[in-house]
DNA sequence: CAGACAAATGGTAGCGCTACCATCCCTATG
DNA sequence: CATAGGGATGGTAGCGCTACCATTTGTCTG
């Protein structure tokens, strides 16, 4: 006669197994497994070897059931196909394969409503840390955060107000960086090009807004926008929206790389010369940006080290020592090249 | 006095407050939540205005923990940032945000070894269904899809022995389809680029030889490969290579559209005709193709349907019919353009 | 050498939920 | 009108793990 098993369980071993088999307490292989300094080396051992000889795995569900707490990291993003959150999203799980959390990520679709259900979602698991993208959070998302009772990373940009932490970089520096470079090289008729104008999108605009006017320069027509998620072709599309109401263009910052070279191919089309007749600036810094012809002037921003950085900070809240600096502004670089250099 | 709530959970409601709150057992709570159609109309009103109330939200962890089974899709990419399966992701993710199953995304890095790991540790929470990409599991890793105990979806491509169901198309036949158009266009001498050798590169690369042999002209000296990650840079830098060991060059196959792109980029640099001189034709059509100048002919593949897809047949499975078919063949097809029209 | 204290180990009692098996009540049947 | 049968509801007993509180043992102090 086998002993009589569990009917539910589907026959894994248990902790229990492990415990019988290295003959201790199964409070002990807990602790082995998650605290082995406090548990003596010989026992250590034994226990050891029968983890792997039963092929024992801890049921994380159980574990996070008895200790009201979830190895789990939430990741909330609005897009998993745009590269810049794939970027991002990348950094993350790099920097958690070697340690016991998952990560479940959530898609918000540029949704605020969408992201406090998969808040309230999240929140039912008790995840160890929430990663969010975004600051303009709507209220009831905001309170969701805030009572999640684990450490909260907004990420992407930064602002004055934090929930708990952010890491991010200024949208708005980075549009009037990106439009004073293109004043400084000699154009004046500069359009912006921007598609999903996300909070992040307007505010590269108000940088640029910010600018033109200083430059005197302003002018509303030269601003050609939509809501449609952004793609190269639709790149194209806008570009040839924006020269057909402002034939005088000589140059245009788009709010994103995807765009920039939708436009530098429509310039090719129309035998427009860059940079002599348009010249182009991008943002992100894509890999392609370099490679193209001519290559193109791009903000570039450190999204995989968002991250990262982000992990990081999250982990060292978890482990009770908070970041000193709550907010992390990691910056933006222009890098110059030939779409710009007249 | 309050009544003495418990120490460890956190103060969340749970379905005994509901219970108590709507006047009935916490069984016909978790009833009427999971099989409404069970529980009397009245009841369900009274129990559904007892949750709204309270904001209770089931607790997944004790739920899988209860029914030995978690409302959870495992799934496995060997990357996050390549776009083909960041649109296979995002296929997954809109198949299933109307349903209460969460998905938890594990990236291989293109490697066995981890990918057995992270089976390993999505089996420890015995999840719903798993959908896996490619056929060439380890055999460690098959035997850990076979003993999964839910269903098993292979994506990306289709092959003759599925652990379970598949997804996919033939990347040998769309390799050979690619080739077999540029000699229909004409040209002779055609190189396949390639970045990144994965299995479905490898079969591309099959069939690209297969068209190149049947035709008398095939040559490995047109064959440039690295294991290096795909980029439009690379596809640059190979390309380069590629001319330099064989000057004759007058057409390539590219892995994929990133590689495509780089290569048109270099002979715009060069001054090289695409089509006169050199045809170019991509793989998987992604937005950019038809775009660029001149547009790049590409074979489309069906990425999103293919996330959508396997999402339906694992749902299927799960719901007690599994799908008639168990290989699903969703193919692909050659988009004719610029860059092969001579 | 008693007493204090820390380190190592274990027992017990849940965590919040659902599987399983009653129980109850109502209707249909002969 | 007794009985069977089905639908609605509930009680009980775990699922596999860890928090909390012993208990045991060894070591150090005065």
């Amino acid at each position: 006669m086998t002993k009589p098993r569990s009917r539910r369980g589907g026959g894994r071993p248990t902790i229990a197994d492990v415990a019988r088999k290295a003959g201790v307490g199964a409070i002990t292989v807990s602790r082995a497994l998650r605290e082995p300094g406090r548990v003596s080396e010989d026992l250590r051992r034994q226990i050891q070897a029968a983890v792997d000889e039963l092929g024992y795995v801890p049921d994380p569900n159980a574990r996070a059931l008895a200790s009201a707490r979830a190895e789990v990291f939430g990741v909330l993003v609005p897009s998993l196909t745009n590269n810049v959150f794939a970027e991002v999203v990348r950094g993350i799980y790099d920097s958690l394969s070697d340690s016991p959390f998952r990560i479940q990520i959530g898609n918000t679709h540029y949704s605020g409503l969408e992201e406090e259900r998969l808040l309230q979602v999240f929140g039912s698991q008790r995840p160890a840390a929430l990663i969010v993208a975004g600051i303009d959070q709507t209220p009831g998302a905001r309170r969701l955060l805030e009572n999640a009772g684990c450490p909260v990373v907004q990420v992407m940009e930064t602002g004055p107000d934090p929930v708990d932490m952010m890491v991010g970089f200024s949208h708005l520096d980075g549009g009037r960086t990106a439009t004073e470079h293109l004043l400084q090289a000699g154009y004046r008729k500069i359009g912006f090009i921007g598609a999903r104008m996300d909070p992040r999108s307007q505010r590269r605009l108000a940088g640029y807004r910010a600018a033109m006017e200083a430059a005197g320069l302003f002018d509303p027509r030269l601003i050609t926008t939509t809501p449609v998620p952004s793609s190269v072709s639709l790149g194209r599309e806008l570009f040839r929206d924006a020269l057909a109401k402002m034939p005088v263009l000589d140059g245009v910052f788009c709010n994103n790389d995807d765009i920039a070279l939708g436009v530098l191919f429509e310039c090719h089309r129309a035998s427009l010369d860059v940079p002599k007749q348009i010249g182009i600036v991008g943002f992100n810094d894509l890999d392609m940006m370099q490679v193209s012809f001519p290559s193109i002037t791009s903000v570039r921003t450190h999204r995989y080290e968002i991250g990262t950085r982000s992990v990081g900070m999250a982990l060292a809240a978890i482990a009770g020592n908070p970041p000193e600096q709550r907010i992390v502004d990691l910056g933006f670089e222009l890098v110059r090249r030939e779409s710009t250099a007249r």
